[in-house]
DNA sequence: ACACTTCTTTAGAATAATTATAAACTACAT
DNA sequence: ATGTAGTTTATAATTATTCTAAAGAAGTGT
């Protein structure tokens, strides 16, 4: 299990049920963006045995602190993760409320000239809404 | 009144509610967001009788349907509104949990290359998260 | 293997933002 | 003034997320 040591190292003991929302999560070529009922299908889908919808929860939870996942603001009734931690931008679809990664090449490069006192900046994220 | 008449080119009927709902919102010099919450504080404050909440979910929609108020997407609990319904960037500091608008002067312009089959552009927007 | 500790999973309850309901009220047209 | 459609309101319902606490599993040392 190549998920087993990744999880040790970040102080996360590899349980059945951790590792195999690894499987889900990270055996993909493609950024995944998923909310978290939609992981539960996925899981569903993919895996024999149930996960409980707390475990998928807390799970989900825990690689973002351990930053192996990161939200991304959208406006949703339900919050979206991304398996692509980079700093990066989207393409949100607003019909199939799908995001669809943009790479640094597909958008020129971001200057913010305006400082705020006290504060640095953590990101840059643009988000590019589609319609038909 | 000055909301009267534009409640009433939108098709919406200018009642005590939304007349004082939109003092709060409009009568200002700086852009202003806020969470339903925040808004029903203020309206607290600012006007004597109460509105209900109810009111105050029913008025926003209705004024964001209209375009008079739109959503800001950001990773919180609770929905962001901007009284700015223009396309416009912010930072948005983590720990103050507020937004601050950003001029397309504060931004260099920026050029979205990628393309998606059927779809266009709606909106560019870009946030960025301010530490300390 | 065994005992012991700590972390994790889980079902279910609790919380909290938002939306739906339906009755009372109000703006507006006739 | 009357009628109609739109609006407000208290309250209930819904739904995403978090909390709780008991049972289970993983790690450590012997
Ligand atoms: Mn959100
Ligand atoms: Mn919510
Ligand atoms: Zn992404
Ligand atoms: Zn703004």
């Amino acid at each position: 299990m190549k998920y087993v040591e990744k999880l040790r190292k970040s102080g996360l003991r590899p349980t059945k049920q951790r590792l195999q929302i690894c499987e889900v999560l990270f055996d993909r070529e493609e950024t995944f963006h998923f909310t978290i009922n939609q992981l539960e299908q996925k899981i569903k889908n993919q895996i024999n045995g149930k996960i409980s919808l707390a475990t998928v929860y807390n799970t989900v939870h825990a690689f973002e602190k351990k930053g192996y996942l990161k939200q991304i603001p959208i406006n949703s009734n339900q919050t979206y993760f991304d398996t692509n931690v980079t700093d990066h931008h989207h393409f949100y679809d607003l019909k199939d409320e799908k995001l669809i990664d943009l790479d640094d090449s597909d958008v020129g490069p971001i200057k913010i000239l305006k400082k705020v006192n006290g504060k640095k900046i953590k990101s840059v994220e643009v988000l590019v809404k589609l319609e038909d």
